[in-house]
Order: C-alpha cells, then sequence, then structure tokens
DNA sequence: TGTACATCAGTGAACGCGCGTTCACTGATGTAC
DNA sequence: TGTACATCAGTGAACGCGCGTTCACTGATGTAC
C-alpha cells in the first residue's frame, strides 16, 4: 500500500523543521515520521538510520550552500576584482545563505538554526565529517579572506573568524526565539533579511579594529579604556 | 554504608563537566553518578530530578557571576564614573566571567560552554527560567550598557548584543578544541586573558560601528564598503 | 496475450536496550529520658 | 550510663517507558518468455 509519493521528501522536510526546533537527540523518529505521515520503518528503509537521516538533512543544504558560494566566488574571480573587500567578502556569505533555502520547504531560520546545532550539538563528531566534507570550499574561501585583511596576523585573523561565526550561528540558532523577545519587547517583527543587515557593519567593523597588545593581563585591573579603544 | 563525603558536590562537578562535554539530553544520570562515584539513586535523593540537577549546575555558577558583576557595577557607582565606556563594560563582564570558575573545580572553558548551552538547548526552557531568575542583575547591566551606547537605537543595540554574547559563547566553549586547531596549525599557545584580549577590541568596535540603513535589500549589491565603513 | 518471476516502496509488529524514577531497606549519628 | 527512637545519607534492585532498529510481509509495477 503506498502513501501519496514523495516519502523521502517529506521525511527529509519533517526531519529538518523537527531538528531545527528541537536538536537531534531530542527528536525522535517517531516524532518526525508521524509528522511527515509516513511509517516509522521507513527512515530505515530509506536512510539506514537516524545518523544517516541527520546527515541528509545537512547535506541537502549544504551542497548547494557550498556550490553557490562557489560560484560567487568565480563571479568575482572573472571579474577581476582582487582582492576584495570585508564587506564584500561577508556579502558575499550571508548572500549566498539567504540563497540556499529554496531547496528545502521550510525558510531561513530553520537551516541558520541547523548551521548553528552542527557547531554546537553532538560533541563535534558532525561537524568534523561536515567539515571534512565540504573541505575545498571552506579553504578557497579563507585564502580569499586572508587576502581581504592582509594587516592582520594569523592569529588575530584566527580569532576574529571565530567570533563571525560564533555571533551568526548562535544568533541564528535561537532566531526565533530572539524574533519573540524583540516583538514582545520592543513591538517590532524582523525579517532575516533585516538580521543580517545588522551584522554585517558589525562584524566589518570588528575585523578592521585594531588590535590591542596581547601579552598584557586584563582581568582585575582597574580601568584600561584607554588601550582598547579603536583608533582609526 | 557511607561514600567519602561531598557526594551532592561530586554530583556536581561530575555533571557539570558531561552536561558541558556532551549537553543534557546526551548524558545520563548514570554517566553522572559512575564519573562522581556514587550511587545511581543519589541524584534522585539529593536534587530531586535530572532536571532540578540540570538547575543546580547552573545556579553554582550563574549565582556567583551575578554577585561578581553586581560588585563591578557598585565599585563604578561609588567612584562616580558615569556614564561607562563600552570598553569598560567589555572589560567588567569578561573580568567577572574569569573570576568565577573557582566555585567549582572544573575552569572556565567548562563555565563558558555551560553558558553557550544554556541559550542553544532544550527549547528554550531552560533559558528562560535563568533569565527570570537573574533578572535584577541582567536588567541592571542593560540599563548601564544602555547608557555606555546612546547612539544606537533599541533594535540595534539589542542585535550587537546578541552578536556579542554568540561570538563570546562559541567561541569559548570551543576554546579547547580551538586552541588545539591553533597549537597544530600555527605552534601558538594561547590562555584564555589572551582570548579576551583579542575578544575586546573585536567587539567594541563592532557597537561603535555605524550602522547600515534597515530595509535596503543586503544581497546581490556590488558593493557597500563605504556604507559600512566605520566613522569615528 | 498470458503467465511466472523479480524488484521495489512501504508496512505492522515486535525486539532488546538504556533511560529516569521509585521504593523498601541499611547503617551511622543524634536526641530524649 | 544505657536504652529506645528519630533522622538522615546512601543503597540495590526493580519499575515502566520510549527509543532505534529489525524482520517477515504486502501489493503494485516491470520484465522475460
Amino acid at each position: 500500500m503506498m502513501a501519496q509519493s514523495g516519502t523521502v521528501d517529506r521525511i527529509l522536510d519533517a526531519a529538518e523543521e523537527l531538528f531545527a526546533e528541537r536538536g537531534f537527540s531530542e527528536t525522535s523518529l517517531r516524532m518526525i515520521t508521524r509528522k511527515a505521515g509516513v511509517n516509522l520503518a521507513a527512515v530505515n528503509y530509506h536512510f539506514g538510520s537516524k545518523n544517516a537521516l541527520i546527515h541528509a538533512v545537512f547535506a541537502r543544504f549544504l551542497s548547494p550552500f557550498s556550490q553557490i558560494i562557489d560560484q560567487e566566488l568565480d563571479k568575482r574571480m572573472v571579474a577581476g576584482k582582487v582582492p576584495a573587500s570585508v564587506e564584500e567578502l561577508l556579502i558575499i556569505m550571508t548572500s549566498s545563505i539567504v540563497r540556499v533555502p529554496t531547496c528545502s520547504k521550510n525558510g531561513l531560520p530553520v537551516f541558520m538554526r541547523l548551521l548553528g546545532l552542527a557547531y554546537t550539538q553532538s560533541q563535534g563528531h558532525l561537524r568534523k565529517s561536515l567539515e571534512s566534507e565540504y573541505k575545498q570550499s571552506f579553504r578557497r574561501f579563507m585564502k580569499v579572506f586572508k587576502d581581504a585583511t592582509p594587516e592582520l596576523t594569523s592569529i588575530e585573523r584566527f580569532w576574529r573568524i571565530q567570533f563571525t561565526m560564533g555571533a551568526m550561528a548562535f544568533t541564528m540558532s535561537s532566531s526565533h526565539a530572539l524574533n519573540d523577545i524583540l516583538q514582545s519587547d520592543l513591538g517590532v517583527t524582523t525579517s532575516t533579511d533585516d538580521i543580517v543587515t545588522h551584522f554585517v557593519p558589525f562584524v566589518a567593523a570588528g575585523m578592521k579594529a585594531s588590535p590591542a597588545d596581547v601579552g598584557k593581563p586584563v582581568a582585575e585591573m582597574p580601568d584600561q579604556s584607554a588601550q582598547y579603544r579603536y583608533q582609526p
């Protein structure tokens, strides 16, 4: 007896949404199959295991994402505009992210929250396998980014990239909750595009800040404002 | 038959470390009690439930944290230096965080990772109850922060605070892994204080960046460098 | 055209397992008389 | 000082439950002769 067709996609859609809402361990196959309207055993039939389903969910948006990033970088190469500015690269990255979700029936917040979850959940084993799978796109972007910030030491650039990824993953992963807070406290509605518009200038300024002297102790000092003041 | 004394603390230490490593759902009471060297039933005897244990773990470091932040703000009040600068507040916050972990046997990275988990895990119900529990400290800090950034709209300030918390929670929560990468790729060792020294100028510059026009589409624009450039 | 067989998506029920929790119990310590 | 009782930290075994997974099975469709 067949249910209506598209079982695989219906499972992926339901899993994507539930994973984003609740995390991986907190989402059972029974929840997913109930939401998708398919038989419990269908997940193991089509994907083999719950873990394989998780990977399939990520592959469905990370593959187009890395393709789009590659395309965007190609475009810049052809146009011959090298090196890129920090803002351009941030815009390439965020606009690529924005263009991905057409692939699934769920929207951008779900996609972003999954991106955050990949980094924060499940002891990093998921993160590592995804990193190695999309290694070449990742390295290429980092190379261009390095050219865009020649004034930074490798160490400073490393930490600033971490701060940026953290700000993005964290914000996006809780964007639904944050929108609720904004709605009730300030009475405004914010789209994901709006978040990006706030995000780019913040990170761009941080990337260009003149670094403080590293090595001096920070804690317990009386007043170090001058040390950290941005010098344009 | 008594095991050695300090059962409650040994449970809290073990739970803290395992939660930070694996998350809440992925950590069973059997793992915790095995690591702590106590009987399985001791958790429910002393705390009542697994959920109550999670709350106790957070209370043990959030209570001293909010006390320390309050003390630091009091110090500034007495000194009469109002309003504070963004850098001062960031330093107060980061140095308060650095001073907390003496309360448990685990260090700063564990504390930071828990802070990150509280925001990203378990559907926000944990975050909400913690927010209401430490509401007054939180509000006080936000009030001072608002005075330090009068040029920002409430919405911009809200998002920039989220970006900051994200950068901090994300970086600190994976600081061990990140240090490993730094060590093997660039051959340098970095202390938590060093991270803070990188963190403060980055975030301070982001906080002071001139905001972009909100409402304009961001994706696919050719080059908006000038729009986002920091204007001192 | 008709029959036999193979393939495939999907199904329903059951499997064993690890989970959080419960409960009757132990044995040490403190208190009252 | 001695006995009876209460309190308390901790214990060992079992409880029911929901989990991911397995398996024999169904029924539709395609293919060979």
